[in-house]
DNA sequence: TTAACGACGCTAGTA
DNA sequence: GCGTCGTTAA
């Protein structure tokens, strides 16, 4: 029993009620910072050490990063106070249903095999364009974008493709609508054909199978009897469902959110799911955690004060015992450069110790600059390297979105299943095989007419006579090569499987144009391998890989040891804290976005998203605001956000625009008085009026700038170079980069990077080793 | 068939 | 400001 003990202990009295509730609907409602995550964990412990077995036990966060951090609590919380346990499942929505999907996907009977591909909104954005040419819908009339996202709403709701015409009755008849209705049947039965699922679909065949196997329902309710959600405010129509199918039977349901935090309504998002709990389930037990541990009280009321404006939500109140702390510095700037050097200034003068406040942080990494587009990003980094301020950026072009990098996995995905369309024509010519529009289409010709995915058509190429010969040859080639493959490596280490892909399609050859972006590919490349090499002891190593790369999110990647400045969107920030939190941007029509100008409940939204952004603070928040800012290509002015008239003016404190901006002093500019701003909505958004960006006199190298930038600095510049550092082909001992090698101790790797005699070789479970190739017990293989 | 060039549109946020 | 895409020249 000492083990219950402690898994109550330093919980306060509202923690411990949540934690303790055995079974039944149990609702809690978590403002923000108030131990959520610990008692979460603290829970799901308890109920295993209640007796009730792990394995019984389903928990869904909202990312993987979350998954993970809830397992090694767990574990760590267990070990030792229980003999052996079994884990719970921990995942995502979409992890979880790319499980459930690989069991059950062939009950459907729709022609899905278990080795199906996920497409990402690239991927069905390839396949959206080629129906829309067979359909002869025009692209520029009908914007693909807006397809797929009318598309991936309506299967957010659970709209099928086959009744998808009543559904869009409430729309109106529009040229839109049409085209959804004629794409919207034919996308799926394509994605059918190539054996492939996007996101949306991930969550909507498990509902489906579910609602069309009544046992294979039955064994999850089973196999789950408890079930916890996270984020709970964040769930969609399909996701709510989902559970709704799940628990209706035992009830055992305990959700974790706030409504003051939803902020994903964009993507379907419905935080009428939390606020109806107790409707959906009456006996449900509530209990709110309202009591805040991180934040000082000067944030905390800030943060309070903001949300009360918000018509829409529960009310809440949220308090703390900490005490008052600094206040809110709301600092005016000139435009986005300085507000990139004020943030810069201030970071330094905290780590030189010249800081006004009683705070002192530890290090770099207790700061984070929060924004509202990925956009902003480029000023404030900048910046931070002319001041050489260490620095890792969330976010951006993802590592595995990059060209180099989808296409080495269209190679890995084709291989893994020959029906994949999109990824046989994102590679077949790549490297060149001097294969142009006139081959692919002969080869689409041919596979529409014998019903075959354009990868089987290769197998007879030699029957097709309008292709001459040299094509034939070439294309048979290429089969023969991922037929091989196939044959011989399909089934092992998903590692070796891409050494070899990289090495027999020349991958790292094609990428080599001799500039420095082609050697940053390459670069990608071999750090893909050493990513490859985490999978490489599973069963189904290339499966489980394909599965891990498509749904990683940015801020999997977030790595709180380092010591570097975090920089990232407001949304990447959900969850996590910072005792140093700069929010640059905060004009309107950036922060709220132009967007929820004429929309109340965006504006709700929006506002909601400013107040996850300030709850973030532990000790210091200063916010910006620019006169002006550069927005894609133009100058645009701005008023300061309604949100900081919204603050109130005892908890924070106004700091204007001193001096002129570069030759701009004629700008005249209306000043915030003691009660705080009130600006008038002036803001005009380029993206509102249809300007033409005016062309850019001076076209700036960007590489070799940063690159000049990053010589005078020695800490990593970027995540890349933190990852990469300088490497080069090959080293006088003869082991070159992309190598496979065998260590005494810590078995078979491959060469990632080699610095002098310095070897970074990616180990199987190991992860990344540095290696002096003299000294070690290190062969090639 | 490919490389070079200019027009165009975008960026809100994401699994 | 920048990448993508389609057109054009070689």
């Amino acid at each position: 029993m000492q083990t219950l003990e402690q898994l109550l202990e330093g919980l306060n009295e509202k923690q411990r009620a949540a934690v303790s509730v055995l079974s039944g609907p149990l609702l809690i409602l978590a403002g923000a910072g108030s131990g959520k995550t610990r008692v979460l964990t603290n829970r799901t412990a308890y109920l295993m050490a209640n007796g009730i077995p792990g394995d019984q036990i389903l928990a869904v966060t909202f990312t993987n990063k979350a998954a993970k951090e809830m397992k090694s609590r767990i574990e760590q919380l267990l070990m030792g106070a229980m003999d052996s346990f079994r884990m719970p499942t921990v995942g995502t929505f979409h992890s979880i249903c790319v499980r459930i999907l690989r069991q059950e996907i062939e009950k459907l009977e729709q022609g899905y095999t278990s080795n199906y591909v996920i497409f990402d909104t690239d991927d069905s954005q390839k396949l959206l364009k080629m129906i829309m040419k067979d359909l002869q819908i025009d692209e520029k009339e009908i914007k693909v974008r807006g397809l797929q996202g009318i598309i991936s709403s309506l299967k957010n709701q659970l709209v099928f493709a086959h009744n998808v015409s009543g559904a869009l009755a409430d729309w109106g008849t529009s040229k839109l609508t049409e085209a959804v209705e004629q794409v919207y049947p034919e996308y799926q039965k394509r994605l059918r054909e190539h054996n492939a699922l996007d996101f949306d679909d991930l969550l909507m065949k498990v509902v489906e199978v579910w609602e069309k196997c009544p046992d294979v329902l039955e064994k999850y309710r089973n196999k789950w009897q408890h079930v916890m959600v996270d984020e709970y405010q964040d769930t969609n129509f399909v996701q709510y469902r989902m559970i709704r199918l799940l628990v209706d039977k035992h009830q055992n349901i305990g959700v974790v959110g706030d409504d003051h935090q939803s902020i994903y309504s964009f993507r379907g998002a419905d935080f009428r799911n939390i606020l109806d709990f107790e409707k959906d389930f009456p006996d449900a037990t509530v209990v709110k955690l309202e009591q805040n541990y991180r934040s000082s009280g000067n944030i905390l009321d800030t943060a309070n004060k903001l949300i009360s404006h918000n018509e829409t939500g529960r009310k809440k109140d949220l308090w703390t015992e900490a005490e008052k702390g600094e206040r809110i510095k709301v600092q005016e700037v000139w435009d986005e450069k300085m507000e990139g050097n004020y943030i810069a200034e201030q970071i330094k003068g905290m780590m030189n110790g010249e800081h006004e406040t009683d705070f002192v942080p530890k290090g770099y990494k207790d700061m984070a600059i929060l924004y509202r587009m990925n956009a902003q990003s480029r000023a404030i980094e900048e910046a931070l390297m002319r001041h050489q301020i260490p620095y890792q950026i969330i976010g951006g072009t993802r590592f595995f979105d990059r060209k180099e990098i989808k296409d080495v996995l269209a190679y890995l995905r084709l291989i893994f299943n020959s029906r994949d369309d999109v990824a046989f024509l994102r590679i077949i010519n790549v490297p060149t095989r001097k294969l142009g529009a006139a081959t692919i289409e002969v080869i689409k010709k041919y596979a529409n007419e014998y019903q075959m995915s354009l990868y089987e058509v290769l197998e007879a190429v030699e029957d097709i006579s309008e292709l001459p010969a040299s094509k034939k040859m070439v294309l048979k080639d290429f089969w023969k090569q991922i037929e091989m493959m196939k044959g011989k490596y399909l089934n092992g280490p998903v590692t070796i499987l891409l050494g070899y892909v990289i090495d027999d399609f020349k991958i790292l050859e094609y990428l080599d144009d001799g500039s420095g972006e082609g050697e940053a590919r390459q670069q990608n490349v071999r750090e893909l391998l050493s990513v490859a090499t985490r999978y490489d002891a599973t069963d189904d190593s290339l499966a489980s890989f394909l599965e891990g790369v498509a749904l990683v999110a940015d801020i999997d990647n977030h790595n709180k040891d380092t010591d570097t400045v975090t920089l990232m969107t407001v949304h990447a920030s959900k969850g996590l804290e910072f005792p140093v939190v700069f929010l640059p941007g905060w004009e309107d029509g950036m922060f709220p976005s132009s967007s929820s100008q004429f929309d109340a409940a965006q504006l709700e939204e929006e506002r909601r998203l400013g107040y996850v952004a300030i709850t973030r603070a532990e000790k210091l928040c200063g916010i910006t605001h620019a006169k002006q800012r550069m927005l894609f290509g133009r100058t645009e002015y701005g008023s300061p956000s309604k949100f900081l008239s919204e603050l109130g003016t005892d908890t924070v404190e106004v700091v204007e625009y001193q001096g002129g901006g570069e030759g701009r002093s004629g700008y005249q500019y209306r000043s915030a008085g003691r009660e705080g701003y009130k600006g008038k909505v002036t803001f005009s958004h380029p993206l509102m009026e249809k300007g033409k960006a005016k062309k850019g006199d001076t076209i700036r190298d960007k590489t070799s700038m940063s690159a000049e930038i990053a010589a005078m600095n020695n800490a990593p510049q970027s995540r890349e170079e933190a990852l990469f550092g300088d490497a080069h082909k090959e080293n006088d001992s003869g082991f070159g980069v992309g190598q496979r090698v065998k260590h005494a101790s810590f078995g078979e790797g491959t060469i990632i990077q080699i610095s002098g005699d310095v070897l970074s070789v990616a180990f199987a479970g190991e992860g990344v080793k540095k290696i002096v190739a003299s000294s070690s017990p290190i062969e090639k293989i």
